[in-house]
Formats: structure tokens, C-alpha cells, sequence
DNA sequence: AATGAATGAGGGTTCATTCAT
DNA sequence: AATGAATGAACCCTCATTCAT
């Protein structure tokens, strides 16, 4: 009583992506994953090698597109420049057409890897993005502000920065208010950060 | 071998507030409590009603502390004109001075408060401290700026307004350290939410 | 290695029916149900939700059947003209006849729901029944006997009169020997009715 | 800090009665009946030796009553004279005052010896009870009618004749209208007994 | 490919009892 | 006499995983 193979195994990584939004890969129930998918616990092991090979199928290619997303950022020198204008609204246009780009980067899968990634091998991915992050709010303050930016705030600043964007991709599923959420948002750090650096 | 009440009773709470922290209260595992706090499981119950009470007797104080706060900070009016000021510098001396007052509330039981309640009968706290944010940050902006705020940024910015307080307090144990930060942190919100409405 | 589906889940519902009718549903040990059984804690939920459940399924049946047997008693008005009658012999025949329809009800199962149903959703059953009983005696007295029958006395007889019943179930398996003894048990519920109303 | 001895004994001993008659032995739960009794488990093994000890102190006394009236009846032959009479109101009157006598022993200790007793040394006695009130039914039926009353159906009657004092007991406290149910409930058993044996 | 039986460890909780103070 | 700390076994239940069919 076969039926189509990739059906049984697409249910389970959808239903298994739903469960582990909502909980996080430890809380996540197996049981409850594999009959929400209308198959069973067993038959489950013939998709995937356990609990954990599915988390990371799920999430593999998100991690593997924000790599790249760090690695392209890092050769392309020179966004910052339309940055630096005084104008707020050219400021947002510009913001906006950038963050166009990006954006697909910020899905769901993204949630699990940073929120719901404990217990896995993923459960660092969140450190290393903050990290990154920190690095490059660092570098850029200090290469336009002559400024050393406060190391401590660096760190938080980056945490709360992505947790932003964590936050609204979870709230907010429309694809149109999400991209305009995250511009405020990108907006709304850029100008905190100016504030603390006290341009 | 009887060892005095007071010093297992402590050496629970301890262990649960730091099991509490890092898995939250569903996760947290009363077995390992005990065990790391050097008793059984059948002594816990001579000490706590069950699971659930001691989390709530570690966090029920700051509950209260907090309620109070809020309470407080509604009857005073005029916080705000201290800050209607262009001076930065001078913002930032009287701010710290506000969160002078305030900073006690928010201790490692307040994260706790706000991030590991899931499970007891505190854990719609998160939900209604945000509320009370959004609904604060709406009416200020409404009477100083003329401009009503985008409702949905409202409650980000309310949401990682908290998450921001709750980071520096588990990342940063030092005191002084804590308290600068929380300042910059303030600093940069109202930063922020000015250049969103534009000013 | 695995044994037929079947035949643990026969074996399981087996022991506990001898573990419930022993000690009651609270005082019965899961684990020693389990045990018995051949099989482990874990398996057992395979097939059953919960001991609960195990409780239901083995009594649902019955119960239904039990309901079933009042609403068609209630409305079969009649019976007690048979009943009217100076000749015990042919009392005792008619009652047997009687007796032999309603019989199937009075299983272990039956005693189950009655007695062992403490902690679960039947537990009210007994008193339901006691209840009908003794609102049935009262009717009938007062429609052939013109006498009121005292409403203490009529409650201990409906409850002695099932215990009876119960009594009997438990303590002989034989349908044969079990028939006659029902049939007599309720002729001596008549007999001691009609000498306590003073007929 | 003491208090009066026999004060705690009896609170204990109070406490435990109301908890044993509700739950039986074994359901019943020695930290709340010390803690109903205002002491604590530790405080309890100063007055009882366990659990057990506190249930045998309860009944010790009313199961020696209990013989002592089996006793004196094998003796009193002569009691079912007066029972051999048509008049049925004659017939109430001489056992209402037989049982006056025997009435003490029917109380909430006899209850608790007979229902409340699994677990503990007592657990055997309503068997005992059944069987000497069986072996006196078929003797004195044997005597007075010549003729040879059904095994089971005596065995029966006995536990259902011991059943209903019990019942009685249990649910009403009141000493006077107990005496008249006990009343009603033998001449109950005398009819039902009589119309059995073909009477 | 699919089923679900079986396992064993771990979850929170209640219990009677012992014993140091 | 009184306290309650400490123990260890038992309670029902959930879990991820293995494996025979």
C-alpha cells in the first residue's frame, strides 16, 4: 500500500516545521509530528535517520543561504554610502530596495534555525549571526564615526537587532507589511546606534 | 544525617532559579534540581508543594515589585518633561537617574518573570508588560508628536524594548555595568522611535 | 520480538479486569496490570490512552447495555401484573423468565462499573441506579399497595437489593447456578417489601 | 512545649477514624490525618508503633465486643420463641428490644472493622462474621421448619443481612431512627428468609 | 513503503517510615 | 514530647528509538 513517496515525506517536514515553530526542537513531540502528517512513528524512519536529521533537513538550506547572504554582504562595500545622507526618506527608499534583497532570507526556517535550533548542531547559529553582526556594526561605526563603539552595546545591539527581525517574521506572515516592518525596523537601529554613538 | 532546613531550602532555590534560567520551567527537570542541590526527591516535597510553587515562590516577590511599579509610574506625570530636552548629554544624566530607581525590578527573577514562566500561572506576564509598553509608548507619542504611531511597530518596539532589559540582565551580572546599559539601551529606544515618527 | 497484536491487548484488558475487580480502579497498580500482562509500561500505552481509558473499554459495553435495559423497562408497564399473584410457584416461574432476559447485564463487567469505578467518569453509576431503584419501588408500592413506603427504608433496600445482585455476580461464575439465585434473591427483596409495608 | 498526652492521642486516634472510614486503611493517607490532627509524622510514632497499630487501636476494642456478643448469643437460646409468633407487630416490638441491646455494637468502629480493614489483621472479619451468621441461619431454619435451606442462597443472605446493618450505620447517625431501621432491616430478613424457605 | 509492538529512561508526585535534634 | 529532614519505592505517564513483520 505505497503511496507517493515525496507526499509522505513533504507532509512530515511541513507538520514537523509547524511543530517546531511552536516549540522548539526539544519540546517538539515525534509522536505528535508523524500523526499530524498521517503516518506513523515507524514509517518515519524510513524518511529520515531520526528527530534531529529532520530538524536540520528543514533547516540546512536556510543556513546554507545565509552563509552565502554574509559572505556576498562582506565583498559588497559600498551600501553604506547611500546610507550616508541626511535625508530620512531617501534614507527609507533606498533601505527598502536593499532589504528587497534579503528578505527572502527571513523566513520561517530562518525562526527555527535561530529560536528552535536547541538541542541540535544549530543551537550555535544564533551566537555566530550575533557575532558576525557585532563585528560588522563595529567596523562600520568605527570606519564613518572615527568612534570606538561601546563593545558591550555592540553585542547587545546586534542581539536585539536580530531578535527584531526574529519578532516580526514570527508576528507578521503578510509579505508586504513584513518588508515594510523590517525597514522600519533597520531604520529604527540605525538611528539608535547614531543616537548612542552621539552623532 | 539532618543538615540545617534553612541551608537545603536555599540550596533549592538556588539551583531552581539557575535550572529555571537557562531551560525555563517546563524543561527544567526537578530530578536535577535535587540532585545538584544535594537531596532526594521525596525531601523537595518537604520543602515545596510540588514543582510549581517554587517557581513561583522564587518569582513571586518580583512579581509584586513590579506591579508596584507600574502602579507607581502611573500616578507620576512629568517623567516625561525631563526628557523633552535637546541636550543629549543632559538626557542622559537624568535618565540614569530615573533608572536608579527603577533598576532593582529588574533582577534575574524578572527574567525568569518574563522568559521561563511557560508552564505556571505566570506565564501571561511577557504579554501584559508589552501591552502596558505599547499602550504608553502610543499615548506619549500622541501627546508630544502630534502623530499617531504605526500600531505594529508600537508593539515590536514595545516587545524588544523588554527583550533588550531582559538581555542586558542576563548577559551582564555587574551592577554599574547593568545600569550604563540600561541607560544606553532607554537612550537608543527613545532615539529610535524618534526618527520612526519622523522627527 | 513481537506477539500478535491481539493477543497483548486481549491479555491486558484481561488482567486488568482482574486487577480492577480485585482492588477497585484507584488501588489497581498499572504497573502490575503490565506486568502480569507479559508486557512493559511503555507498550502498554500503545493500546491504551491511559488507565482510564483501559477502565472505559472495559465497561462502555456494559453500561450502554445497563441503559438500554432501563429505557425499555420503562416502558414495558405490565411486568408487575404477572407478579400479582397469591401462588409462589408460579411467582418464582415468571420472575425466572423475567430474570432471564435481564441477566446478561449482570456481568463482572456490571460489578466493575458499580463497584471498581472510583476516579472515573462511571463512578456516579452505582448511586444513578440506586436512585431509579428506589423511586421505582416507591412508585409500584403506592400504586398496589395504597401504603407509602418509609423513603429511608426504600433507599436501603434499592441499595441492599443491588448489592445483592452484585454479591452474587462475584462470587458465582456459573450462569445456571447464578440465574436461579438472582431469581430467588429478588423473591426475597418481594417477600421482605410486602412484610415491611404490612401486607 | 508539651501538650496534655492523652489530648494528641485522641485527636490522633479522631482524625484517623474519620480518615479510615472514608478512604478504608490502605487509600487512607497518614500525613493528612496528622496533619487534620494538628501534629506531625513525626510526633505520630511517639503515640502509635504505624499505621497499622492506629487502625488496630481503633477497632481492637469493638472486635472483642463483637465476640463477646457471639458469644452470649450461642448461649441465649430462647430468643427465637419469641420470634415464632403471626402477629407482626408483636413480632417488630420484641426485636426492637432485642436489638437495643445489641445496638451498641453496631457503630462506626463495627463499620470500620468490616469495610475499612483491608491491609490490616482485621481484614479477614466479615468473612468470619458471614460465616457465623450463615452457620446460624441454616441451623435455626433446619430447627424451626425442617427443612434444609440453600447453601448459597444462606451464604447469600448472610453477607447481604451484614451488608445492610453496615449500610445502615453509614448513613444515618441518628441513634433513634437507626434503631428503627435495624429493626426493619432484620424483619426483612426474617420475611424475605421465610418466603425463601417456602414458609 | 509501511505498520505499530517493544523497550527503557525519564518526567512529576505521594507515600510510610526512620531518625537526628 | 515534638519537630520535620531524609529516604526510597511506588504511582501514572511521555518520550525517541529499534525492529520484526
Amino acid at each position: 500500500m505505497q503511496v507517493k513517496k515525496e507526499q509522505v515525506r513533504l507532509s512530515l517536514l511541513k507538520k514537523a516545521e509547524k511543530e517546531f515553530l511552536e516549540k522548539g526542537f526539544k519540546n517538539s513531540s515525534l509522536r505528535k509530528i508523524v500523526k499530524s502528517a498521517g503516518t506513523t512513528i515507524g514509517n518515519f524512519y524510513n524518511y529520515f535517520e531520526n528527530k534531529e536529521t529532520l530538524f536540520e533537513e528543514l533547516v540546512e538550506e536556510e543556513y546554507n543561504n545565509f552563509l552565502e547572504l554574509i559572505e556576498k554582504h562582506n565583498d559588497e562595500e559600498g551600501i553604506e554610502e547611500f546610507l550616508d545622507t541626511e535625508d530620512l526618506q531617501k534614507y527609507r527608499e533606498v533601505l527598502s530596495e536593499i532589504i528587497q534583497n534579503i528578505i527572502p532570507v527571513f523566513s520561517e526556517k530562518f525562526v527555527l534555525l535561530i529560536e528552535g535550533s536547541e538541542g541540535t548542531k544549530f543551537e550555535g547559529t544564533k551566537d555566530i549571526i550575533i557575532k558576525l553582526l557585532k563585528d560588522h556594526f563595529i567596523e562600520h561605526i568605527q570606519k564613518y564615526e572615527s568612534k570606538i563603539m561601546d563593545l558591550e552595546m555592540a553585542e547587545i545591539t546586534a542581539e536585539q537587532f536580530l531578535n527584531g527581525i526574529i519578532l516580526i517574521v514570527k508576528k507578521y506572515k503578510d509579505k508586504v507589511l513584513r518588508h515594510r516592518l523590517i525597514t522600519e525596523h533597520i531604520l529604527f537601529y540605525i538611528s539608535g546606534m547614531m543616537a548612542i554613538i552621539g552623532k
